[in-house]
RNA sequence: CGGGGCAUAGCGCAGCCUGGUAGCGCACCUGGUUUGGGACCAGGGGGUCGUAAGUUCGAAUCUUACUGCCCCGACCA
């Protein structure tokens, strides 16, 4: 992508509004646009970080055995009335009516929805264990949101159902999803920490919330520090195999939020040098609910012996656009954003230092050409800009290389390559660049 | 929802106290000089001061109501 063709209004000054550092660098990297308050206009740049973080997320879902699906984002309160959460909810929950005077809400979750689509069609025991999930957009109301879109009211959200026949296996199914989430967050360059969870209004008794270390958490939190590092399942996980070893390897270290915590349990267990107080954000949470749902919505499978029993279930989230603030907060620096290359708008930015100068404007247009077949995504400041302005725009953007041609280093045969994240500058050839950055 | 704050050009702000019809920096447009870490000079465009009412000869400025946004707290992916 040219930058001039591009639509990357970026900001020198920090918005009045904008308090946290992940907000201010949203905003001033010309990722996001605030509509009203809590809801959000993603702008081309994020919209791309938006989409890897998306497809990351896809990946292990699919890995781990749930099949997507897509639900609406509108739906008929009469469903929530049947599990009796139409009352329940409050006033998170957007209500609208339609012009039949039908009483209609925007959806703040799926389980009502996704029960339904379950009981319609499955019948057998032979067709569990069952995991179904979308990315979709949720609302809700939120007394006071802040943060950007860090607590946004509409935000995109990955959430998994499963159904299982009984609870032996529906724990099955949570351990699937608890590896799947760790894999998840180390992938985006996240150290999520499992921690003991209230279950909240969804109820259930087995819970965890994921979260990952920053100074700007909105919740505090104390874990054994061994958890911070620890190893995450590779790809050569075998999801049909027993889980529970790699869950309670976690799930046995002390790691709690302010409100599940116990300082007197947290002392005994846990040696003092290996004591962590940090602050965090929950960018995870998954639920086994039982037959919460199932009973009151009537969602049954005949078991073996022919007999129709409710199903056991859980829900699993991911805060997708969260997850964008959550990672900018654990990686920046004074200049700007530092995306890990897994989830970063383009792998490398182009410099043309010299726009309008004939050897420099051929050098770009050549490496450009030559990175695009090679299949590396590149935006090309081709902008008839000082050089200063071109560094600060990239260093602000935070793409992890950046590829810097003037007509000074052309005349010696040298680029230069600089690392976003180490700030480390090489000279080196062009054809040496390229092939660093795989083309 | 309780408490606090703010609302003036795209962004950041001044002007308000002590009413007289709007200003600065950045950004934007034109011309020129520049060009390796957010250039400089000259010229120019853009707001009627969140909305509505009131007081007044006259309101960005005073009064009232409303709306929006931000921050702290309680709650949430």
């Amino acid at each position: 992508m040219r930058l001039t063709n591009f639509f990357l209004p970026v900001l020198k000054e920090n918005p009045a509004e904008a308090q946290i550092v992940s907000h201010r660098l949203m905003l001033r990297a010309g990722m996001i646009r605030q509509n009203s308050a809590g809801i959000y206009s993603w702008l081309p740049l994020g919209l791309r970080v938006l989409r890897k973080i998306e497809a990351i997320v896809r990946e292990e879902m699919d890995r781990a055995g749930a099949v997507e699906l897509l639900m609406p984002t509108l739906q008929s309160a009469d469903l929530w009335k049947e599990s009796g959460r139409y009352d329940g909810y409050g006033k998170e929950m957007l209500r609208i009516v339609d012009r039949h005077d039908r009483d209609m809400l925007y959806g703040p979750t799926n389980e009502e929805m996704v029960t339904d689509i379950f009981r319609r069609d499955v019948r057998s025991y032979k067709d569990l264990p069952m995991n179904l999930y979308h990315i979709q957009w949720k609302f809700r109301d939120e007394i006071r949101p802040r943060f950007g879109i860090m607590r946004g009211r509409e935000f995109l959200m990955k959430d998994a159902y499963s159904f299982d026949v009984d609870e032996a296996s529906a724990r099955k199914s949570y351990y699937r999803m608890f590896i799947a989430y760790l894999r998840t967050f180390n992938r985006l360059g996240l150290k999520a920490i499992p921690m003991a969870a209230d279950t909240g209004p969804i109820g259930g008794d087995l819970s965890h919330e994921f979260i990952i270390l920053a100074e700007t958490g909105e919740s505090e939190v104390f874990c054994h520090s061994d958890l911070v590092d620890m190893d995450v399942p590779g790809d050569d996980i075998d999801y049909q195999s027993d889980l529970m070893p790699l869950v309670s390897k976690r799930t046995d270290m002390y790691a709690a939020t302010d409100e599940m915590h116990d300082a007197a349990a947290f002392e005994a267990q846990v040696p003092e040098d290996k004591r962590l107080s940090a602050r965090g954000i929950e960018v995870g949470h998954i639920f086994y609910f039982g037959t919460k749902y199932s009973e009151a919505m009537n969602a049954v499978v005949a078991g073996p012996d022919g007999k129709p029993a409710p199903v056991h279930g859980g829900s699993y989230g991911i805060g997708v656009s969260r997850l964008l603030g959550g990672i900018i907060e654990a990686s920046h620096d004074e200049n700007g954003i530092i995306w890990p290359a897994s989830v970063a708008p383009y792998d490398v930015g182009l410099i043309n230092l010299k726009s309008g100068d004939e050897a420099t404007d051929a050098a770009c247009a050549d490496i450009y050409a030559k990175l695009q077949s090679a299949g590396v995504d590149v935006l090309y400041d081709d902008r008839n800009e000082r050089a200063g302005a071109k560094f600060s725009t990239m260093d602000l953007i935070g793409l992890p290389w950046q590829l810097v041609v003037g007509p000074r280093g052309l005349k010696n045969g040298v680029v230069e390559l600089k690392n976003r994240a180490t700030g480390e500058k090489v000279e080196v050839s062009t054809q040496e660049a390229l092939t660093r950055l795989g083309a």
